[in-house]
DNA sequence: ACCCAGGATTAAG
DNA sequence: CTTAATCATGGG
Protein backbone atom coordinates (compact mmCIF):
# COMPACT_ATOMS: atom_id res chain seq x y z
CA UNK A 1 0.00 0.00 0.00
CA UNK A 2 2.42 2.73 1.39
CA UNK A 3 2.06 6.31 1.94
CA UNK A 4 3.13 9.65 1.43
CA UNK A 5 2.72 13.22 3.71
CA UNK A 6 3.47 16.13 2.29
CA UNK A 7 4.09 18.25 5.46
CA UNK A 8 6.45 21.36 6.70
CA UNK A 9 8.81 21.38 9.48
CA UNK A 10 6.51 23.47 11.70
CA UNK A 11 3.98 20.50 12.20
CA UNK A 12 6.73 18.02 11.50
CA UNK A 13 10.72 18.13 11.94
CA UNK A 14 12.51 15.02 11.33
CA UNK A 15 15.58 16.25 12.09
CA UNK A 16 14.68 16.68 15.91
CA UNK A 17 11.69 14.26 16.27
CA UNK A 18 13.93 11.52 14.79
CA UNK A 19 17.04 12.02 16.72
CA UNK A 20 15.87 12.77 20.03
CA UNK A 21 16.13 9.04 21.40
CA UNK A 22 12.41 8.01 20.92
CA UNK A 23 13.15 5.41 17.66
CA UNK A 24 16.26 3.87 17.03
CA UNK A 25 15.90 2.19 13.48
CA UNK A 26 15.76 5.68 11.98
CA UNK A 27 19.21 6.78 10.97
CA UNK A 28 20.08 10.39 8.71
CA UNK A 29 22.84 9.86 5.65
CA UNK A 30 25.58 12.03 4.45
CA UNK A 31 23.18 13.86 2.44
CA UNK A 32 20.52 14.63 5.21
CA UNK A 33 17.48 12.03 4.21
CA UNK A 34 16.45 9.73 6.87
CA UNK A 35 15.65 6.23 5.90
CA UNK A 36 14.60 2.83 8.16
CA UNK A 37 12.29 0.34 9.25
CA UNK A 38 9.29 0.94 11.09
CA UNK A 39 7.43 -2.42 12.18
CA UNK A 40 7.56 -4.19 8.38
CA UNK A 41 7.69 -0.54 6.33
CA UNK A 42 10.25 1.21 4.99
CA UNK A 43 10.58 4.93 5.43
CA UNK A 44 11.88 8.08 3.99
CA UNK A 45 11.96 11.44 5.45
CA UNK A 46 13.21 14.30 3.51
CA UNK A 47 13.35 18.06 4.11
CA UNK A 48 13.34 20.71 1.41
CA UNK A 49 13.62 24.34 3.09
CA UNK A 50 10.30 23.82 5.64
CA UNK A 51 9.22 21.62 3.61
CA UNK A 52 9.06 18.02 4.26
CA UNK A 53 8.07 14.46 2.61
CA UNK A 54 7.36 11.46 4.36
CA UNK A 55 7.81 8.41 2.35
CA UNK A 56 6.58 4.85 3.57
CA UNK A 57 6.55 1.34 1.65
CA UNK A 58 5.02 -1.14 3.16
CA UNK A 59 1.45 -1.95 4.54
CA UNK A 60 0.56 0.82 6.58
CA UNK A 61 -1.75 3.89 5.22
CA UNK A 62 -1.60 7.18 5.95
CA UNK A 63 -3.99 7.38 8.46
CA UNK A 64 -1.61 4.62 10.79
CA UNK A 65 1.20 7.32 10.09
CA UNK A 66 -0.77 10.44 10.95
CA UNK A 67 -1.02 8.16 14.28
CA UNK A 68 2.91 7.66 14.42
CA UNK A 69 3.76 10.96 13.75
CA UNK A 70 0.98 11.93 16.03
CA UNK A 71 -0.10 14.96 13.72
CA UNK A 72 -3.52 15.60 14.91
CA UNK A 73 -2.62 17.10 18.53
CA UNK A 74 -2.03 20.60 19.10
CA UNK A 75 1.14 20.37 21.26
CA UNK A 76 0.77 24.05 22.29
CA UNK A 77 -2.74 23.50 23.26
CA UNK A 78 -1.90 20.79 25.90
CA UNK A 79 1.11 22.83 27.58
CA UNK A 80 0.88 25.83 30.42
CA UNK A 81 1.83 29.01 28.11
CA UNK A 82 3.07 30.64 31.25
CA UNK A 83 5.42 28.06 31.78
CA UNK A 84 8.53 30.18 30.50
CA UNK A 85 10.85 26.79 30.69
CA UNK A 86 8.39 25.20 28.98
CA UNK A 87 7.65 27.64 26.21
CA UNK A 88 11.62 27.64 25.44
CA UNK A 89 12.23 24.10 25.10
CA UNK A 90 9.22 24.18 22.47
CA UNK A 91 10.70 27.01 20.60
CA UNK A 92 14.00 25.72 20.52
CA UNK A 93 12.23 22.76 18.71
CA UNK A 94 9.55 23.21 16.67
CA UNK A 95 7.54 20.62 14.95
CA UNK A 96 9.06 17.84 17.01
CA UNK A 97 6.47 15.31 17.93
CA UNK A 98 6.34 12.72 20.48
CA UNK A 99 5.64 9.15 17.91
CA UNK A 100 3.09 6.89 18.87
CA UNK A 101 4.96 3.17 17.99
CA UNK A 102 4.01 -0.35 18.13
CA UNK A 103 3.85 -1.51 21.80
CA UNK A 104 5.90 -4.84 21.23
CA UNK A 105 8.41 -2.91 18.91
CA UNK A 106 8.59 -0.01 21.71
CA UNK A 107 9.00 -2.68 25.03
CA UNK A 108 11.78 -4.37 22.98
CA UNK A 109 13.49 -1.25 22.70
CA UNK A 110 13.06 0.68 25.57
CA UNK A 111 14.34 -2.74 27.36
CA UNK A 112 17.58 -2.53 25.39
CA UNK A 113 17.98 1.64 25.96
CA UNK A 114 18.60 0.69 30.04
CA UNK A 115 22.32 2.26 30.72
CA UNK A 116 22.93 2.31 26.59
CA UNK A 117 23.59 5.15 23.78
CA UNK A 118 21.94 5.55 21.14
CA UNK A 119 24.05 4.47 18.21
CA UNK A 120 24.30 0.87 19.86
CA UNK A 121 20.58 0.65 20.77
CA UNK A 122 20.06 1.04 17.47
CA UNK A 123 22.93 -1.79 16.03
CA UNK A 124 21.23 -4.24 18.33
CA UNK A 125 18.09 -3.53 17.68
CA UNK A 126 18.89 -3.70 13.72
CA UNK A 127 20.75 -7.09 14.63
CA UNK A 128 18.11 -8.76 16.04
CA UNK A 129 15.99 -7.93 12.84
CA UNK A 130 18.34 -9.49 10.85
CA UNK A 131 18.52 -12.66 12.74
CA UNK A 132 14.42 -13.34 13.24
CA UNK A 133 12.70 -10.77 11.33
CA UNK A 134 11.17 -11.31 7.99
CA UNK A 135 13.34 -9.96 5.03
CA UNK A 136 12.14 -6.88 2.82
CA UNK A 137 13.85 -5.20 0.13
CA UNK A 138 14.63 -2.04 2.16
CA UNK A 139 15.57 -3.65 5.30
CA UNK A 140 14.42 -6.36 7.81
CA UNK A 141 11.02 -5.94 9.93
CA UNK A 142 11.00 -5.87 13.10
CA UNK A 143 10.08 -9.06 14.56
CA UNK A 144 6.86 -9.86 16.36
CA UNK A 145 6.89 -11.67 19.37
CA UNK A 146 6.95 -15.72 18.08
CA UNK A 147 9.58 -14.55 15.67
CA UNK A 148 11.57 -13.26 18.41
CA UNK A 149 10.88 -16.00 20.67
CA UNK A 150 12.96 -18.48 17.93
CA UNK A 151 16.03 -16.47 19.78
CA UNK A 152 18.16 -18.01 22.90
CA UNK A 153 19.63 -15.57 25.72
CA UNK A 154 22.65 -16.98 24.01
CA UNK A 155 21.60 -15.57 20.80
CA UNK A 156 20.87 -11.63 21.84
CA UNK A 157 24.11 -12.33 24.14
CA UNK A 158 25.93 -12.86 20.34
CA UNK A 159 23.77 -9.85 18.71
CA UNK A 160 25.64 -7.79 21.74
CA UNK A 161 23.04 -6.84 24.07
CA UNK A 162 25.25 -7.76 26.75
CA UNK A 163 24.11 -8.79 30.15
CA UNK A 164 19.90 -7.37 29.02
CA UNK A 165 20.23 -10.72 26.89
CA UNK A 166 18.34 -12.80 29.79
CA UNK A 167 15.68 -9.60 30.61
CA UNK A 168 14.84 -10.24 26.60
CA UNK A 169 14.48 -13.83 26.77
CA UNK A 170 11.75 -13.74 29.35
CA UNK A 171 10.59 -10.42 27.75
CA UNK A 172 9.79 -11.83 24.89
CA UNK A 173 8.33 -15.15 26.58
CA UNK A 174 6.19 -12.68 28.54
CA UNK A 175 4.67 -10.95 24.76
CA UNK A 176 3.47 -14.57 23.63
CA UNK A 177 1.08 -14.81 26.75
CA UNK A 178 0.44 -10.56 26.64
CA UNK A 179 -2.61 -9.76 24.64
CA UNK A 180 -1.39 -5.71 23.95
CA UNK A 181 -4.60 -4.32 22.66
CA UNK A 182 -6.10 -5.14 26.32
CA UNK A 183 -2.99 -3.43 27.26
CA UNK A 184 -3.47 -0.59 25.54
CA UNK A 185 -7.49 0.09 26.87
CA UNK A 186 -5.45 0.10 30.57
CA UNK A 187 -5.81 3.67 31.89
CA UNK A 188 -2.17 5.20 32.38
CA UNK A 189 -1.78 4.01 36.14
CA UNK A 190 -2.82 0.37 35.50
CA UNK A 191 -0.97 0.03 32.44
CA UNK A 192 2.66 1.40 34.13
CA UNK A 193 1.75 -1.42 36.83
CA UNK A 194 1.26 -3.84 34.07
CA UNK A 195 4.27 -2.77 32.48
CA UNK A 196 6.35 -3.49 35.64
CA UNK A 197 6.00 -7.56 35.31
CA UNK A 198 8.14 -7.40 32.23
CA UNK A 199 11.90 -8.15 32.75
CA UNK A 200 13.98 -4.90 32.18
CA UNK A 201 10.97 -3.01 33.01
CA UNK A 202 11.58 -0.62 36.25
CA UNK A 203 9.96 2.73 36.22
CA UNK A 204 11.81 4.27 34.09
CA UNK A 205 11.20 2.20 31.06
CA UNK A 206 7.92 1.54 32.03
CA UNK A 207 7.14 5.02 31.18
CA UNK A 208 9.24 4.82 27.80
CA UNK A 209 6.72 1.95 26.94
CA UNK A 210 3.66 3.50 27.96
CA UNK A 211 4.48 7.22 26.14
CA UNK A 212 5.97 5.82 23.13
CA UNK A 213 4.44 2.45 22.64
CA UNK A 214 1.35 2.80 23.84
CA UNK A 215 0.39 7.00 23.33
CA UNK A 216 0.03 7.21 27.44
CA UNK A 217 1.02 11.52 27.26
CA UNK A 218 0.60 11.16 31.03
CA UNK A 219 3.95 8.99 31.33
CA UNK A 220 6.98 10.59 32.36
CA UNK A 221 9.80 9.02 32.05
CA UNK A 222 12.89 10.78 33.98
CA UNK A 223 15.94 9.29 33.27
CA UNK A 224 19.72 10.88 34.19
CA UNK A 225 19.11 13.65 31.63
CA UNK A 226 15.52 14.44 32.65
CA UNK A 227 16.69 14.47 36.62
CA UNK A 228 19.16 17.27 36.08
CA UNK A 229 16.71 18.97 33.35
CA UNK A 230 13.78 18.87 36.63
CA UNK A 231 16.92 20.32 38.63
CA UNK A 232 18.43 22.92 37.24
CA UNK A 233 15.21 24.68 34.86
CA UNK A 234 12.93 24.30 37.71
CA UNK A 235 15.16 24.02 40.80
CA UNK A 236 13.32 21.11 42.31
CA UNK A 237 15.20 18.13 44.22
CA UNK A 238 14.76 14.67 45.30
CA UNK A 239 14.70 10.93 43.63
CA UNK A 240 13.51 10.38 40.07
CA UNK A 241 10.51 8.58 41.50
CA UNK A 242 9.75 12.29 43.86
CA UNK A 243 10.81 14.15 40.48
CA UNK A 244 8.30 12.15 38.33
CA UNK A 245 5.40 12.51 41.19
CA UNK A 246 6.41 16.36 41.10
CA UNK A 247 5.93 16.35 37.38
CA UNK A 248 2.74 14.48 37.11
CA UNK A 249 1.37 17.33 38.88
CA UNK A 250 3.01 20.01 37.38
CA UNK A 251 1.55 19.06 33.63
CA UNK A 252 -0.95 16.65 33.94
CA UNK A 253 -2.35 14.49 31.13
CA UNK A 254 0.13 16.42 28.94
CA UNK A 255 3.50 15.17 31.04
CA UNK A 256 5.10 13.20 28.10
CA UNK A 257 5.16 16.06 26.04
CA UNK A 258 6.70 18.24 28.18
CA UNK A 259 9.38 15.70 28.94
CA UNK A 260 10.31 15.26 25.39
CA UNK A 261 10.61 18.96 25.01
CA UNK A 262 12.67 19.24 28.56
CA UNK A 263 14.89 16.41 27.41
CA UNK A 264 15.61 17.26 24.10
CA UNK A 265 16.32 20.86 25.25
CA UNK A 266 18.40 19.73 28.37
CA UNK A 267 20.57 17.58 26.23
CA UNK A 268 21.53 20.20 23.70
CA UNK A 269 21.87 23.26 26.53
CA UNK A 270 23.09 21.62 30.19
CA UNK A 271 26.16 20.24 30.41
CA UNK A 272 26.16 16.51 31.03
CA UNK A 273 28.72 16.66 34.54
CA UNK A 274 25.69 18.19 36.53
C1' DA B 1 43.28 2.98 31.51
C1' DC B 2 38.92 5.46 32.77
C1' DC B 3 34.22 7.11 32.03
C1' DC B 4 29.72 7.23 30.11
C1' DA B 5 25.44 5.64 27.86
C1' DG B 6 17.33 7.81 27.82
C1' DG B 7 18.58 1.95 34.31
C1' DA B 8 17.10 -2.53 36.32
C1' DT B 9 17.94 -6.04 39.55
C1' DT B 10 19.39 -7.85 43.68
C1' DA B 11 20.93 -7.85 48.33
C1' DA B 12 21.38 -5.51 52.46
C1' DG B 13 20.55 -1.62 55.83
C1' DC C 1 11.20 2.20 51.59
C1' DT C 2 16.00 3.63 50.67
C1' DT C 3 20.85 2.95 49.18
C1' DA C 4 25.23 0.49 46.92
C1' DA C 5 27.18 -3.16 43.78
C1' DT C 6 26.76 -5.37 39.68
C1' DC C 7 25.52 -5.97 35.18
C1' DA C 8 28.27 -6.20 28.85
C1' DT C 9 29.76 -3.45 25.34
C1' DG C 10 31.57 0.23 22.28
C1' DG C 11 33.11 4.78 21.80
C1' DG C 12 35.07 9.11 23.75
Amino acid sequence: MGATLELNTQTFDPDTTLASGQTFRIRKDGSGVWSGMVGGDHIVAMRDGNRVLWKAEGSRDESYWRQYLDLDRDYAALLDPNDPVLQRAMSFAPGMRVLRQDPFEALIGSIISANNNVARIGKILDAIADACGTRTDHGSAFPTPAQMARLSEADFRSLGAGYRATYLEKSVARSLDTDFNALAALPYKTLHHELLAFAGVGPKVADCVALFGFGKTEAFPVDVWMARAMRQLYGLEGTPTRIRAMAEEMFGAAAGIAQQYLFHYARAHLPRGS
